[in-house]
DNA sequence: CCAAACCATTTCAGTTGCGAAACGAATATG
DNA sequence: CATATTCGTTTCGCAACTGAAATGGTTTGG
């Protein structure tokens, strides 16, 4: 038995969390967008557009569109490498912590309903 | 303090399972796509065509459109309700079934990884 | 100092998704 | 029976995304 969480348990939490996710009428973000949403707020930095691209095993072009999408919605920032400035480095924003601070609360509460409603 | 799942690794558990799955070469579905097909499996049927949409709330278009998709990937078929011929009943199939026991096995996966990285 | 290599972006043609409105089929209502 | 209502689906115009290939800048190396 896995110790945190068996795996209905999980495709229920991760099923309250994605409901009520497509219910809200937000910016609805691509599962590539929010992987690399994600990803840049996560993992430790410098994030360019190439490394971004290997992470995630998408072309480069896949990962400039979700860019512009992310940076349209306020998410992410792009900022010239100083030193080198054929690279793009991805940067986080205020909008885009709130956004995913939201997001985490509405997987938490998921996991509790999920909890409360599945538990033995 | 949430008992279970503190919002930071709520998020990492998210960004592992979300980036996994991004990077398998599998048919990518959308948010309301996997919304549905989940919502099928772990909800008490029947499961009408407008009920989903209700669910969701999202458009009746929008439930057709995402069971041709999913029917044609084979994780969902309907069947004409016997009792109202109107009514579209959507229901399991082993292929389906399949499928997702991996996914649940893809986030059972990343939620031990996210305990064992970001863990105390 | 000029060519080769590298980075991100843009262009191209094709696919897939969306909401609103119109549609045919089936049932309910008078 | 005829009409209204309720299904799910289809059509329409439009927006967003895809990979492959071409483009414009920047840096490196002979």
């Amino acid at each position: 038995m896995p110790p945190g969480l068996s795996g209905t348990a999980a495709l229920d939490l991760w099923r309250r969390a994605l409901v009520a996710s497509v219910r809200r009428d937000g910016p609805d973000l691509s599962a590539r967008q929010l992987a690399l949403l994600l990803t840049v707020y996560l993992t430790p930095p410098p994030h360019t557009v190439r490394g971004l691209a290997a992470h995630l095993a998408v072309s480069k072009p896949a990962i400039t569109r979700a860019l512009d999408r992310l940076s349209q919605e306020g998410f992410l920032k792009r900022k010239i490498d100083p030193s080198d400035r054929r690279n793009v480095l991805v940067q986080r924003t205020v909008r885009g912590s709130v956004h995913l601070s939201e997001f985490a609360d509405l997987v938490t509460r998921s996991a509790g309903e999920a909890m409360g409603a599945g538990g033995p």
